[in-house]
DNA sequence: TGAGCATGCACAATCGGTTGTGCACGATGT
DNA sequence: ACATCGTGCACAACCGATTGTGCATGCTCA
């Protein structure tokens, strides 16, 4: 370093005068397009060791203003704190990242008013892309974007106005219930009611695991009994109030349970332990996948989400964006542990 | 909306021509500073409601390079996969976003090479202050952000070339420790070996909780052998296999564990259901907080660390830049499930 | 009636890059 | 010796906001 720590941060302006040439040229030379404009080989390598040894970084508030394109990508996250939507925003991010733009997540609890806002900000932002994880309301977002000419994609839920990517909760859901089955029969439970618990009958996953839980109960010839289906809400807490409930009326907890994520199966485990009963005896199916509570039971089945593979499709319809809006994709999860 | 869907987005001087005044008045009027400008009520209101309708919002860009300010904060993190990163994530936006400032998280994978690649990219985007979490070299980052005149902050592990904020990792391990000693003791168990397990050496956190764990056994009379101490790593392959050696020698578990992580604890719980142990009987104090996890095991202890706290601690620095760059701020943690 | 002051706004420079265009200079061809 | 062309670079106009300054108008008061 040469002329540093005096002033402010170095701009292509004071590189011109240190290589006695003008702001143009080394625009030109930074941002690669030299060999277009015929700047000479010694000149280029002059203003890029000079950049390099004076630790030049372009102001990407210019370049965005200039170029009227900023270079971010944006996503709404309902939470951090699954490993489902955690690894959607790693993956989100890396593979941003590996094509030169800039993720920024933002994570808005389940919360329309925030969703609005978030994404308010990121299109002030200029994102050139926004994807919308889980919202409640994706369609008065993917609205909002359409006004500022910003492409929008919903992910996990499905939306009316953008492209979806989710997956394929009716056949995870499907499976699952097999899985549960199965395990039943073999100890010769076969025809021991199911519980399923946990999610929102509004939801649109919820309402598809519900489709997949009974439609794997009637390819084995079993009817489902409407009090066995409590979508009760996703919070451990509201899971293990419905829970309760649901036994007060019997002596023993269910043999099966289909839990509809996570955070609801938390419950569900706390009110069985304070209950006094073993959970071992206990088969689970979580529509949901946590690698740690996969470990503590040995009887716990998960549906893992194809993360990767989503993220790669979103991507996809960033790369070459779908004409028609009501598109639907649907990617196969994974059932673990069984 | 009047003239909307024709071109582009629109600016302060398309609303100062619509509204039959100047840029620099729809500016003023836009960002507040129109009283002092002396901008009568009148003109004010009628930009104001013409901006609504149109559904104007400002370009972050042209505004951030006029001011000098990006209104950005940036936080580089390792990961989001486990509730306390993801709770760091989740604060630091919503404590940002309540100060008006524009949150950016980027996670790095514990490589100092992302990152280092990290930090460019938020000084790039000219963030007003850089939070390093967990940072495996967290003084090169602090550097390159002195260099850019950039303010920076150490969480969650300490640096030396500015100030941190971290959790009392001795103190909580031995408050961890003692809580596992007295229910040994509960169980005339008292004189059993206690194991720790996970973390690495080099790392400042793990030294310290290991530092609290001799101190707290010591006070109640016990010798520590090193045999017991094995910081193996944190990755859950790594405890698996470390306690899988550790057990050759032995005939059965051993009856209390302190572990490190929680995805060191997914490795142990893995390799003892595997090898058919009863998970209830051991007892458990693991440095990290899963409430899943909490909620599968009657006799696990977590040490929850106090993020909010840590949080607020971060923002104070913010707003009242500390001279001194070895600033150590320690948040106590609490014990969960005693 | 004219100085003095408050009111209400417009002008223009600026932040730091990007990019269309123009121009000087030397080499080549006739 | 003059037209032609390629080479190598500089000029200047943006992008959209912010902000110091200036100026016209109308009012008050001596």
């Amino acid at each position: 370093m040469v002329s540093d720590s005096s002033s402010k941060r170095l701009t292509i302006y004071d590189l011109a005068r240190l290589a006695e040439t003008s702001p143009s040229t080394v625009s030109a030379v930074l941002n690669g397009t030299w060999q277009r404009r015929r700047i000479s080989k010694k000149l280029a390598s002059k203003i890029l060791s000079l950049a390099q040894s004076e630790g030049y970084s372009a102001n990407m508030q210019a370049r965005a203003l200039r170029r009227e394109r900023s270079g971010i990508i944006g996503m709404i996250l309902p939470l951090y704190d699954n490993r489902y939507f955690s690894s959607i925003a790693q993956h989100f991010e890396s593979e941003a990242r590996s094509r030169g733009l800039f993720a920024i997540v933002s994570c808005t609890n389940r919360d329309p008013k925030q969703e609005c806002e978030a994404a308010r900000m990121m299109l002030a932002y200029r994102v050139e892309c926004l994807v919308c994880t889980g919202a409640t309301d994706p369609d008065t977002i993917a609205q909002m974007c359409a006004e500022s000419d910003v492409q929008s994609i919903n992910l996990d839920l499905p939306g009316s106005k953008a492209p979806s990517v989710i997956s394929n909760n009716r056949e995870g859901a499907r499976q699952l219930t097999h899985a549960i089955l199965n395990r039943l029969a073999e100890e010769k439970r076969r025809d021991d009611p199911v519980l399923f618990i946990g999610g929102r009958h509004e939801d649109h996953n919820t309402r598809e695991r519900i489709a997949g839980f009974k439609q794997a109960r009637d390819e084995m010839g079993l009817a489902t009994a409407e009090e066995n289906i409590l979508p009760c809400d996703y919070a451990a807490d509201k899971a293990q109030a419905a829970l309760e409930t649901y036994m007060r009326k019997r002596s023993t907890p269910p043999s099966a349970m289909f839990v509809n994520s996570t955070i609801s199966l938390e419950g569900i485990v706390r009110g069985l332990q304070l209950n006094g009963y073993y959970l071992d005896d206990i088969i689970f199916g979580c529509f949901d996948w946590d690698p740690l509570a996969a470990a503590f039971h040995p009887r716990l089945m998960m549906v893992r989400q194809n993360v990767i593979e989503m993220i790669n499709r979103v991507f996809e319809l960033i790369d070459t964006p779908s004409l028609e809006s009501s598109l639907l994709i649907e990617v196969q999860p994974e059932i673990m542990g069984v």
